[in-house]
DNA sequence: GTGGTTCTTGACCAGTCAGTCAAGAACCAC
DNA sequence: GTGGTTCTTGACTGACTGGTCAAGAACCAC
């Protein structure tokens, strides 16, 4: 959807995705119908279709807009950071603080990783930052400072941590953002630089019954 | 609902089910109607009604179904196990191998978590889990395997590990479970075991951006 | 076979939804 | 003011939804 937008326009657009986001987050995107958007807004349904060709497309441009927010608040937090592991730290704090103060979108974010058809857009998104991060692990590897393994793997790793305790902490019981960043990076630094032998030495024989 | 079944209204019951967990795995719960899962079965829509009040009723069986089942995987596994250490690793690859072979049910476990009407059932079902997981990582602590730290917190960082990777690998990428199962171990055996000093050491200075 | 229970049918209902469109208002450049 | 563009209105459409229900078939115990 193109339009020339005047800066009146643009105000309405903005107005139509801020009320859409707070919506879908807070009752669910099945649950938000694009009457209950217009009429949240006081217009017309017209106003609607005339920003936005359809309710998947306005959800998509949320979608988008959030990635590429989270995505800058990473890169300008490890700008000036050299260090392989501690741009990897800083990244996952970086994150948090986010996730922290952008909670709707946080939830927009769950819902679409659940539904098949947002699927393809979010996975595109993320794309991106899990290559930026699985080149750092890689450097960290060479270096001798991260133990060997996939990195990709890793770096999904450190995403799920994340997700999962902002999902738990954040989103459902409301703890502050700052609370929880050391202890995750705390663990997934763990998990990244390791000890060897951890299964080989210390947890013998084991197999999954 | 409750009803007096004979064994042939327990095995509708069960096509049912076992149709619907396929229908909302494939095409997501809010895309299948219940006129798809009747069709799909060749009935009338009165036999859905006769074993179940509601849409939401039957997700929510297949909900509490999936759940126990991993739930007494998890148990099974870990049953002969006294290392409290040795007991995660197990849960972790139990864990991997039983989402692994109910793929159709991760993806439910997914939506479920995504929705707000269906948080509580799955809270619930987590809820008993968690504490159980929980309480080996502080039996860790206080035999001094496990770094110090909020036990909880810890599970859910493990949690995230295997969800995250199950997601992408399993789910998305179609990979064997039994090949990132030792990865997941690995990292989250780091995570919890962890080198002293990580941040006060290696990494002074931290601070977000 | 009789009577009661379990199970099945499918037309039907009331409501909701995303999306359309003809009409006109507001704004703007000239 | 004129003409063109941007923006807004809201009634309307057609499709689809979850759920109901009266009727009857199938089954079973006696």
């Amino acid at each position: 959807m193109e339009r020339r937008l005047t800066a009146r326009g643009r105000e309405r657009r903005r107005q139509l995705l801020d009320f859409a986001t707070e919506r879908f987050a807070t009752r669910g995107y099945h649950s938000t119908s694009v009457t209950d958007i217009i009429e949240g807004i006081g217009v017309g349904k017209g106003v609607f279709y005339w920003y936005f060709s359809s309710k998947e497309e306005l959800f998509l441009e949320i979608l988008r807009e959030a990635m590429v927010n989270l995505r800058k608040s990473q890169q300008d937090a490890i700008a000036n950071e050299p260090d392989a592991v501690h741009r990897i730290e800083i990244g996952i704090r970086s994150s948090l603080a986010w996730l922290d103060t952008h909670r709707n979108l946080f939830a927009l974010l769950e819902f679409a990783a659940s539904e098949e058809r947002f699927g393809p857009a979010l996975r595109q998104g993320q794309e991106v930052a899990v290559a930026d991060v699985a080149r750092q692990v890689k450097k960290g590897m060479a270096e001798g400072r991260i133990r060997h393994g996939d990195p990709e793997l890793l770096t999904h790793a450190i995403l799920g941590v994340t997700n999962q305790l902002t999902r738990v902490f954040l989103h459902e019981r409301g703890d502050k953002g700052s609370a929880i960043a050391d202890d995750a990076v705390a663990f997934c630094l763990g998990g990244l630089l390791g000890q060897d032998k951890i299964l080989s030495s210390a947890l013998p024989h084991t197999t999954v019954r």
